[in-house]
DNA sequence: GTCTATACCGCGATAGAC
DNA sequence: GTCTATCGCGGTATAGAC
C-alpha cells in the first residue's frame, strides 16, 4: 500500500515554517526578516505561509511561545534534580549552556526582544520568568544565611549569571572576530561554560 | 546688537541629527528607523537629512564612529590611571558603568550590532577592539603568575565581565520588569555596578 | 494547501524651486 | 539649507482560481 510520495519526515509544513522563521528572526531581527525570507526558506511563496498564520507578528508570536516552553521545562528539569549548594548551582549553569548550544538562535532573538521591549510580543517576558528570579533569589537567600554561599545579593547575582550565560551566544558573531575562532563550535562552548563556572564557583564558595 | 532668534546652543544642526538618529538606532535598531523618524524627531524633513549624511548607511557609520572613539578615550584613561592589581581592574569596570549610565544608548546599539554581526557597519568592530582585549588579557595573565590574582582563562575572564557590564543596560526594559523598578534609575546602576565589583573581586582575589 | 494576481502603503533616494 | 514633488522598490495582506 505504497504511496507514489511517501512522507519521509512528520515534519508538518507549519513547523517547517516555525524552523525557518525561528532562524531568520534570530539573524536579522523582526524588522530585518522579510515574509519573502522566510517563506522562500521553506519553499513556498509568500501568500502559502500567510494561509498557515494570518500575519508576521502571529508568526513570530508562536515562535517565540515554543521557545519559552522549551526553555521552561529544560529549567524545570534542572532545578528539580537532586543536588544541593554549588552542585545545583553548576547543574543550571550547565544545563542552560547545554540548551542555548544546542539552539544559539533562542539567545539571539531572547536578546533582541529584550533590546526591544518586547515591543512585538504580546505576553510580557519579565512577568513570565519573574517566578524563577523570586525562587531562586529566596534559595541563594537561604544558601548564604546558612553559610554555604558567601554574601551576595540575590537579584544581582542573578541578572549577572543571566548576562553572562548569554552574552556568549548573542555576541558570538562578535566573539569570533575577538577569539579568531568559531564561538559556537561545540569545544570552543565548552571552555567558556567551564570557565564561568569555575568564575562564580570562586565568588560563591570559599575554598575549593 | 541684540538679533530676533540669538542661537542659544552652539549645536549644529549636524549634531542635532546624530543625537536623534543614535536615540533611534538603540531604540529600534538599523531596520526598525527610518529617515522619517530621525528627521521628525529634528524637525526637519527627510530629504534635508539626507542633504547632511547623503545616505542612511553613512548616517549610521557616523553615529557609531562617534561612539567608539568616546568609549576608547574613557578606556584609554582609565587604563592609563595608577594603580595596580585589583584596585586597577575596579576602575576599569567602573569607569565602564560609569560611561554607559550616561549614554545607555552606546550599549544598545553595540549589542544590536553584535547580534547583527556588523553588518550595517563598514568597519570591524572586533578587530577595533581586540588590541584592548590583547593588552588586558596579556596584563591578567601576569598579574596570575604574579600570584596577584587566583588563575582564570584571561580571554574567557574579558568576555564574561564584557557580557556582565553590558547586559545590565542592554536588557534594562527586561530588567525593569524583573526588579520592579526602573533599572536605569542612578541608584539601581550603582548597586549593580558594587555587585559584579564585589563578585569579580571575590572570585579574583583571595581575601579581602 | 498552494498558487497567481493585485491592492495598498511606507521606505530610501533624487530633482529642482526657493 | 530646507522645502515640495515624485520615482521605484519592496513590504504586508487579501481575493480568488486550481
Amino acid at each position: 500500500m505504497a504511496t507514489g510520495i511517501p512522507p519521509k519526515l512528520p515534519l508538518s509544513t507549519r513547523d517547517l515554517i516555525l524552523d525557518e522563521a525561528l532562524r531568520c528572526f534570530a539573524e536579522r531581527g523582526y524588522e530585518g526578516t522579510s515574509l519573502n525570507d522566510i517563506a522562500a526558506g521553506v519553499g513556498i511563496r509568500r501568500p502559502s505561509l500567510l494561509h498557515h498564520f494570518g500575519s508576521k507578528e502571529a508568526l513570530y508570536g508562536d515562535v517565540f511561545e515554543r521557545l519559552l516552553s522549551e526553555w521552561m521545562e529544560r529549567l524545570d528539569v534542572a532545578v528539580a534534580q537532586q543536588a544541593s549548594g554549588w552542585a545545583k548551582v553548576e547543574l543550571v549553569i550547565r544545563s542552560g549552556f547545554d540548551l542555548f548550544a544546542e539552539r544559539p538562535d533562542y539567545v539571539r532573538i531572547m536578546r533582541r526582544e529584550a533590546l526591544d521591549g518586547g515591543a512585538h510580543l504580546g505576553v510580557d517576558l519579565a512577568a513570565v520568568l519573574r517566578p524563577y528570579v523570586e525562587e531562586a533569589a529566596r534559595w541563594f537567600s537561604a544558601q548564604m544565611d546558612a553559610g554555604v554561599f558567601r554574601r551576595h545579593d540575590p537579584r544581582q547575582l542573578l541578572i549577572t549569571g543571566y548576562g553572562a550565560v548569554l552574552t556568549y551566544f548573542s555576541d558570538a558573531p562578535f566573539i569570533d572576530g575577538l577569539i579568531d575562532q568559531s564561538a559556537l563550535l561545540p569545544d570552543n562552548i565548552a571552555e567558556h561554560c567551564d570557565s564561568v563556572v569555575a568564575l562564580f564557583r570562586a565568588a560563591l564558595t570559599e575554598g575549593d
